[in-house]
RNA sequence: GGACGAGUGGGUGAGUGGCUGAAACCACAUCCCUGCUAAGGAUGCGUAUGGGUAACUGUACCGAGAGUUCGAAUCUCUCCUCGUCCA
């Protein structure tokens, strides 16, 4: 949720802003309307109320000193119809502008770049020098089925399209690089934590995924429960609706869950492999902090990420994403890219974003800073998507014959 | 699945229709006293939002929602959560 008064203060400023990203300026436009609206509504009501309040105080005093009341009874009855009109007006108002606000994304920082997709953004820096192969590297999918390690056709058996089968030394692996990112994550300062893989829509509206996003969600028939896009969800809104004491923060969490995504508006992309599939494995970092220090963890979030697949030597990289690509809760976003060389391109790995003020404003989370209570600042962060991990080991440690070396990093994980 | 009981501020907990946004205690903060390791005193201390430079003040909130009433933490209904007992 963007912050109403902001936008009410500095209205070319913000909705500038916001334009970047693509927002309609009528739009804007129309919130700042509903929003001086809402508060004229309220005023009135108040004003009403108040007047009701003093006369039921009255009300008690004329009882106990047993004087007449049918006068004052009828200026409180007059009186209430006025405020029950007042109480609609409100509401009505206040549904209106909280369908719009809710679907308006963040405001975008000012360094991220102009541009439409993901062509426009802008890389930070390489890590690593891809491999030269003597041979034509395979793609992933090619050396999943030589190796026996992942089973396409028995994941659409079992559930349907973009789903696999781990076998093996594939699923070993997996479980390895979960251990692995989790230990890695564990000593830089994140503590674990596991969490349901289910969440209701006020978990949901808190990040930002509803009501937006709705068309993405596995949704269980018949209950408000989702199944979890992320880690970020249930890990971010732990602390929903709390007041944290500033020396609590930082709180730096790091989590493994299994993610669920319908891929909706995503169909004909990266139908072959594991890249894109409804189910996949991730370790997510969380961070919530104060505004002054959001900078400072997004730095060690990212490179955390990036340190993993150093670790890993997979070559990769870091770019800054465009207004066009970010998404909708982040102020700036910055993914890692790695290497894929049966692809010969590098393809997303990791994201991380700084979120600011705009997720703990919808699930109110704050913290004391002296006297006041202000909003946190909240951070995600992904290290890593655990298949797409797997893929990029396949492609970059392949042989020629079409086998695949293991990592060094990951061998005390394997008993090797 | 059934029966009963409970859900109040950071914590414990009082409060069965107006004098309660809420006693008391603990915790916390500031100040004072004292000084030798632990104690005494004073004051302050919920959240959100509107108005005001400010002092201050309006409104809402006692699990959630709806209702009764001039007036609800308190009465009624529905739901949720937690306990205990039963199947």
């Amino acid at each position: 949720m963007i912050d109403l008064k902001l936008l009410q203060k500095d209205f070319e400023s913000v909705s500038a802003k916001l334009m970047r990203k693509g927002v309609d300026a009528a739009l804007l436009e129309q919130v700042k309307q509903k929003f001086e609206e809402l508060k004229v509504a309220k005023a009135e009501f108040e004003r009403l109320q108040a007047a009701q309040n003093a006369m039921s105080k009255e009300f008690g005093i004329y009882k106990r000193e047993g004087k007449d009341i049918s006068e004052l009874k009828a200026k409180v009855d007059a009186n209430k119809l006025l405020i029950n009109d007042a109480i609609e007006v409100q509401r009505e108002k206040q549904e209106e502008l909280e369908k719009i606000a809710m679907a308006i994304p963040n405001i975008p920082d000012d360094n991220v770049p102009d541009g439409e997709d993901e062509e426009d953004n802008v890389e930070l820096k390489k890590v690593l020098t891809p491999r030269e192969f003597d041979f034509t590297p395979k793609e992933h999918w090619e050396l999943a089925e030589t190796n026996g390690w992942i089973d396409f056709e028995r994941g659409v058996k079992v559930a349907t399209s973009r789903f696999s089968v781990s076998f093996g030394m594939g699923a070993r692996l997996e479980r390895a690089l979960i251990n692995f990112m989790l230990d890695f994550n564990r000593e830089r300062g994140f503590e674990e934590v596991s969490v349901p893989a289910l969440v209701n829509r006020r978990a949901l509206e808190g990040t930002g995924q509803l009501p937006k996003f709705e068309d993405d969600l596995y949704k269980i028939d018949g209950q408000e429960l989702f199944l979890i896009p992320t880690a970020e969800v249930p890990v971010t809104n732990l602390y929903q609706d709390e007041i944290l004491h500033a020396d609590e923060l930082p709180k730096r969490m790091t989590a493994y869950t299994s993610c669920f995504r319908k891929e909706a508006g995503a169909a004909g992309r990266d139908t072959r492999g594991m890249i894109r599939q409804h189910q996949f494995h991730k370790v997510e970092l969380v961070a919530i902090t104060t505004p002054a220090t959001s900078e400072i963890i997004f730095e060690q979030m990212v490179s955390c990420a990036s340190d993993i697949l150093t670790a890993l030597e997979l070559p990769h990289r870091l770019v800054n994403l465009c207004t066009g690509d970010l998404g909708f809760g982040a102020a700036h976003t910055t993914d890692i890219e790695v290497w894929l060389p049966g692809q010969n391109k590098y393809r997303e790995i990791s994201s991380i974003s700084n979120t600011r003020d705009f997720q703990a404003r919808r699930a109110k989370i704050r913290f004391k800073n002296g006297k006041k209570n202000e909003l946190v600042h909240t951070l995600n962060g992904s290290s890593l998507a655990v298949g797409r991990t797997l893929v990029a080991i396949m492609e970059n440690y392949q042989n020629e014959d079409g086998s695949i070396d293991i990592p060094e990093v990951l061998k005390p994980y394997l008993g090797m």
